[in-house]
DNA sequence: GCTTGACCTTGACCCAGCGTCAGGGTTGCA
DNA sequence: TGCAACCCTGACGCTGGGTCAAGGTCAAGC
């Protein structure tokens, strides 16, 4: 005659256990109950049933559904075109992040701009390390978690700089120091080296990389971070960029740290 | 030097208390601390917190996340595939329901067949009233949900019926009918008259609707379930059940259980 | 009449993915 | 010296149910 819990549920496609749970938020009218208790279920469940899973499969709430199920026409269709919204606000999110995942597993990781990619490529083509390259890759993808706007100027300056000879032996030279003993005499050479070239181009007008952001206390927290992740890499380099903020001058430590983020 | 909780969280947009998660949940590796015992991250943490994030967004529950991040290139490559299928089957998902809300609001789409939901439209247009009509409704609900295999012939066999004038006039006078006392002679003319139009209706060779199914009885569980919704809505109704069931032979009252039944 | 299996009942605990509060200690700046 | 803004751990709360427990009910077959 009526319908059961369960027929019910079958009927609307849902679980006997959601049901039991809307009648509990008050979702739905508990039904009369036949001679053993059991719960009797007419037409008017089947409707309700069918807009609050409407409406909850739409991602709304189910204490907001509460309060839909209840309300005048206006009411109900102006908060519908604002579900509607928010369903079309997240279909784009979805469609976003699968770009985002594509990106994720697409060479290298996460989003990197066109010239960081031909800036790692020119590298290899040098014939830096692939060692060297996969720790430059994850600088430039901190760097672009952190400051996604500097980025391509960084590069493009970068790969400016590598049509400099002397630049590209320097880079080279730190490639192969990556794996010397951190106490071996050769770093502090190339330490003065590094600094050589980074006041002969200052000299030369060429202005370093533009500020970032986020700079806080003097020296900003991106350099700070990519200082530590060159550090982490090798302890060479660790001890490269110790010699490298014992011996110079403020000055020329700022020029330094060109060279050493931009590594 | 190194980055705080707070940092790394605005940095990545996540809060604080989502990378302590990740830490209890073994997903991010938890950092040295300082003297103080605060945490403190340095570059990597950045990266893998972006890695993490960037899963989680695209619904990977945290616990595949936790798998994925030390799986090796090949099964991390296959598990992204199946996550991008997964979130286009959501974005279908949910340009689904984006539609299924608009027939929400446009009324018994959602609830009935298109069949019935034309029958329903006709029956409006006719004149009936919307009491009757939603009565009739109702008992489409009920019967879909218990047999929903005959729901569609039984709904194209009423609109047929529905192109006989002589039933259009039946129909009407039952709906205006719904009112009467339950004593009123009308209503035993009434049932006269349905016995007539069947008995002419099965001369003229138009077959009743198809048993159901869960035909048990010699009177199917449907069409009990049927008159019961119908009785229950009207006196004069329950009445004019029991006039036909009394005034006629048995192979007539198979003619009337049709017209009762689809009434 | 008795069993069997599929239902139904309430109540209670469990899960993710955090938010939020409580009750502390630390840091940095005025 | 005080105050705001951090940090720490631990614990409970929330949503939308799933899942078990410990029964009562119903229809069928033997």
């Amino acid at each position: 005659m009526l319908l059961t819990i369960g027929q019910l549920a079958r009927h609307c496609g849902v679980s006997v256990r959601a049901i039991r749970h809307y009648h509990q938020r008050g979702l739905l009218a508990e039904p009369a109950r036949d001679a053993s208790g059991y719960r009797r279920y007419g037409a008017q469940a089947v409707m309700d049933l069918i807009r609050i899973r409407t409406l909850a499969e739409a991602g709304v709430p189910l204490a907001q559904v509460a309060r839909l199920i209840d309300a005048d026409q206006q009411g109900f269709a102006a908060a519908i075109t604002e579900i509607d919204d928010a369903l079309h606000r997240q279909i784009s999110d979805l469609q976003r992040r699968r770009r985002q995942l594509t990106d994720l597993m697409a060479g290298d990781r996460l989003v990197l701009p066109a010239e960081v990619a031909d800036l790692l490529a020119e590298l290899r083509e040098l014939g830096v390390s692939d060692w060297s390259v996969g720790v430059e890759r994850d600088g430039w993808i901190l760097l672009a978690a952190l400051s996604p706007d500097v980025v391509q100027a960084w590069a493009a300056e970068k790969l400016a700089a590598l049509r400099d000879t002397e630049f590209r032996r320097l880079y080279l030279a730190c490639d192969e120091a990556r794996s010397l003993d951190p106490a071996d005499p050769r770093l502090a050479e190339l330490a003065a080296w590094m600094a050589r070239w980074a006041a002969d181009r200052r000299s030369a007008g060429v202005g370093g990389p533009q500020p970032v952001p986020d700079d806080t206390a003097g020296v900003s927290l991106v350099e700070t971070l990519m200082t530590a992740q060159f550090a982490e890499a090798s302890p060479a380099w660790r001890r490269l960029g110790e010699l490298s903020r014992a011996g110079l001058t403020p000055a020329a430590r700022v020029g330094l740290s060109d060279i050493q983020t931009q590594r």
